[in-house]
DNA sequence: TCTCAATGTAAAGCTTGCTTTACATTTGAA
DNA sequence: TTCAAATGTAAAGCAAGCTTTACATTGAGA
């Protein structure tokens, strides 16, 4: 699974801890995240998902 | 986080077993997921979307 | 009514998502 | 160049997603 949360975030300007905090996870999972160590589970990515004002199928992008 | 699976398999004439086999998880999976016993990972999520063919958030409703 | 498919549920166990703590590396601004 | 913020990473531990096995309940058609 690929995401574009880094480049998004870059765009809004916040850095792996404020993405954290506006979703109430750790600094190290947006950053696990983002490298693609696991993906996120459907709450975070929905929460994610607001934060960006975008859709799920927007910000991940599912490879089977 | 509710969910309309429970409509949809009955509109696409799907068991429990039947859409389990389609998105390769255990009927039990199904089971659990439409009685809200828990949230599916997000890669299932992917999976249930397509065999619908609709969005993440047509299919799942997220509550905070 | 009988019966078989579909559904509900439970327990044990494995894997994955996420946390906390802690430390190393990178980067950019003063 | 230096120093702080940001990022990367690792380990241990808890919680959630999912599996297998197994059995009980429901429901609809013969």
């Amino acid at each position: 699974m690929k995401n574009n949360i880094k480049n998004l975030r870059a765009t809004f300007n916040l850095t792996q801890g404020d993405l954290a905090n506006r979703i109430e996870v750790s600094r190290q999972t947006i950053n696990a995240i983002e490298k693609g160590k696991f993906d996120p589970s459907l709450p975070t990515a929905f929460r994610l998902a607001a934060v960006f004002r975008c859709t799920i199928e927007e910000l991940f992008v599912y490879e089977p």
